[in-house]
DNA sequence: TCTTTATGTAAAAAATACTTGACAAATTAT
DNA sequence: ATAATTTGTCAAGTATTTTTTACATAAAGA
């Protein structure tokens, strides 16, 4: 299922997928594929990306 | 690192590596370099152990 | 229009998470 | 004491994440 609350995120702060994948170090395909939402990120990548947007783990990968 | 967090969530728990590993579907070596922290599980695996040990991703995985 | 930027998607290769099996040291229980 | 459980660690293999290269479409600007 795709990650509206991360792609919502990401449009708060303008930033292109591009963008975030440059502050997180990682590929625009990576960003793309788990926005897209099938598949599953490690930890320190999820991390990377919750603070180049101000959010934490919960508010853009939890679920209840 | 360590995570201390979890290891702790874990004793709360009473449940060994093993135990929890299998609430997890994971080996016990995996939860043990978790604990260890030498390493970087994926968001899956870390969302599984938080619904065993009763955490959510913020309390035992987030570093300010 | 024409150009540039942003997004969606795919396949092969590289990097790394995770498993399995095994052994030793440390705890806990009897 | 000693037996059983738990934990720490290692090495080799398998599974999956992530990169790289590439192409197509949509949107935005000049």
């Amino acid at each position: 299922m795709k990650n509206l609350r991360l792609k919502a995120a990401r449009a708060g702060k303008d930033y292109s997928q591009q963008q975030l994948a440059d502050l997180c170090g990682v590929s625009r395909q990576t960003i793309n594929a788990i926005e897209k939402g099938d598949y599953n990120p490690t930890i320190n990548l999820c991390i990377a990306i919750c603070k180049a947007l101000d959010k934490t783990l919960d508010e853009l990968f939890w679920e209840e």
